[in-house]
DNA sequence: TCGCGACATGTCAACACAGGAATGTACGAT
DNA sequence: ATCGTACATTCCTGTGTTGACATGTCGCGA
């Protein structure tokens, strides 16, 4: 909240429409978060309302001391290490559901991951020459962040479901040979 | 749950052990948790009580029910896509901090990635060689996508760094030049 | 035998989160 | 003129999550 306020005023439903449409990726919040977050931001002093308008409408602006908590979290905390993937759970209990199964599971993850690139590509193809460009720098680079952790996710999806089918064969080799 | 009991019976203190042990990268999980949640699968006949031990230890097991409830989640329940990081929240929000501090951060994040790629290599050192081949194949799946996730957090990282500090040359060649 | 550490479970308060319901206002198109 | 849509906020319920606290038992070494 304190990031995208950062860039100019806004009220909660302007923080919202952003959330769904573009931050939506990283960080997903939905309406009750967003306008309690608010109300506690504002509590603590970290941002403030600025203006009202139209429709009860209370328009939020950063504090300065809002701007320096901002800075604090961007360099000095340490960022958390991404943990629970239930994608990757999965994994440790493919045994339960036979070699078909599980090979049927990794090829559908390698699928999802193809489908997402495109889709990064294709709103790279959008953004493209649009704003100036060190403005659109750090887009670009988490942009390319998510090519290329969805490109690493098919390259291992796939690998993995080469590795199951060569168990698959090797076993049928030796049943074959007994 | 069901799938560390799929494997055998086990007690709430034995899966809390597994949970910080082996599955604390993938899907950490408080004491609290655990306890409430045999609680609740017991209740929807998922798990039962197989017998009671020493210190009022009590043995689950898994049912007929809970496994094909576990089969059922594994493959017909589609993973949900990981979300939520505040690392490359923070990307987007780079700009607040001028291109020094940026650039930092982001070889901060690579060193971070580096020095996890090193704990999974170590990690792969120590259990190569145990276990049969087929069972031991899920936990190298697994350890695969940590170790190519880490390299391309890395490769990222470096990639994002210098692309920042050509930005960097960039201004400071125009500065000069004005 | 006595005490400590590991075993083992249960409960509570506080907060984060998702989803939805309720309420109302302003604006633009017909 | 009015009606629908987008704007805009607040509240509520249920669940997930964390961390701390409480309670008690068993086994082993000094």
């Amino acid at each position: 909240m304190l990031g995208l306020l950062s860039a100019g005023p806004a009220s909660g439903y302007d923080l919202l429409k952003t959330f769904e449409l573009s931050l939506e990726n990283v960080w997903p919040a939905t309406q009750s978060q967003l306008y309690a977050e608010l109300g506690r931001l504002s509590k603590e002093g970290l941002v403030r309302v600025a203006a009202e308008g139209p429709r009860g409408r209370k328009e939020y602006e950063i504090t300065e001391e809002g701007r320096a908590e901002l800075r604090h979290w961007l360099v000095e905390v340490p960022p958390t290490l991404t943990r629970r993937s239930d994608m990757l759970l999965r994994v440790f209990f493919l045994d339960q559901v036979g070699t078909d199964a599980a090979r049927g599971y990794l090829e559908r993850l390698a699928e999802r991951a193809v489908h997402e690139h495109d889709q990064l590509l294709g709103i790279r193809e959008f953004v493209i020459g649009q704003g100036d460009d060190a403005l659109r720098l750090y887009g670009d680079i988490a942009l390319e962040w998510g090519l290329r952790l969805t490109a690493a996710q098919r390259d291992w999806a796939e690998w993995a479901a080469g590795r199951i089918a060569a168990l698959e064969h090797e076993k049928a080799g030796h049943a074959g040979a007994e």
